[in-house]
DNA sequence: CACCCTATCATTAGCCA
DNA sequence: CTGGCTAATGATAGGGT
């Protein structure tokens, strides 16, 4: 397809590789989808990116014996943090930008059903939430990292106070 | 694609069906061969025929081959915490399978040239450094859970002995 | 079913904004 | 990197063997 007649190997190119993949992958995916449509049968399909990135379709449940590990991969990644924000992190800054997206995606969501939208308003629904995502996920790294940091902090001043009081008790 | 344009819903008629499921699955799986080699990129496909049959592509050797990536993944995530808990984060690194695998990698790779390398070699490498990137960042995050974790339990007994020290300082 | 053929539709490589 | 555009290749529905 296109310009050119497609080589079997490897795309030396970092550029046309990296742009190549996301089409292709699109692509795929969408093949995956038709077929288990078209034909009512199940599909599982993983592409792991070369800087480890994890896409994946599924059409079905019963397939999910083979992808739970997958999704068990994901709900670590997914999940835990989101625990754990609600114990602990929640005290650094909310109101972030991902937090109004939400809000804004969900009410979108609710207002129509996403049955009655229609190709473009789905790739743009698509969009904003792979956007999100991303910023979910760095936000989780920055998060982490600004919770820990606290922490020692704190771990820090307590060590220190409890050193005073015990020299105090000693006097 | 083909004589009439494609619905895209199920496929009632049961011959039509079974054929396009024949045809589209193959294309699927070369598909999915193309992307995998022109990107260098791991992908993992299974189809379940109507029927329950299997159908399977993996980038590498075998599909279970991309799966146990993460089972192996899995368990040392679940076999290792108990020996890094108490580890802050300037502590880390210890024997774990990540370092093994560094290990081993880097004596490889300076044992030999990687100008020398062929590309058989290269790909395998570089499936090996890929595999080990992936489990580095996961264990990255693990590592600050559970850093976290340990950081608010030691937080709460400084708390505790704080307080009762100041008792004890009243009385 | 599997393979062959071919008109048509679908995907996409290369370019560019 | 994201999104069109277009030419050209690729996939395939329908039909035959």
């Amino acid at each position: 397809m296109g310009r050119g007649k497609v080589q079997l190997k490897r795309i030396e190119d970092k550029i046309r590789r990296q742009v190549t993949f996301s089409k292709r992958r699109s692509g795929l995916i969408k093949k995956a989808r038709e077929l288990s449509v078209l034909c009512g049968v199940e599909v599982g399909l993983v592409i792991f990116s070369a800087k480890g990135r994890l896409y994946e379709f599924c059409s079905g449940d019963s397939l999910g014996n083979v992808l739970e590990r997958y999704q068990i991969h994901n709900e670590k990644e997914v999940a835990n943090p989101k625990n754990d924000k609600e114990h602990h992190l929640e005290s650094s800054g909310n109101g972030t930008g991902a937090n109004i997206s939400l809000k804004m995606i969900q009410s979108e969501v609710e207002a129509q059903n996403i049955e009655n939208l229609d190709v473009t308003e789905l790739i743009q629904l698509e969009k904003e939430l792979d956007a999100l995502l991303r910023e979910i996920r760095s936000r989780k790294t920055q998060l982490m990292m600004e919770t820990v940091t606290a922490l020692i902090e704190k771990e820090k001043k307590l060590l220190e106070e409890n050193r005073d009081l015990r020299e105090k008790e000693v006097n």
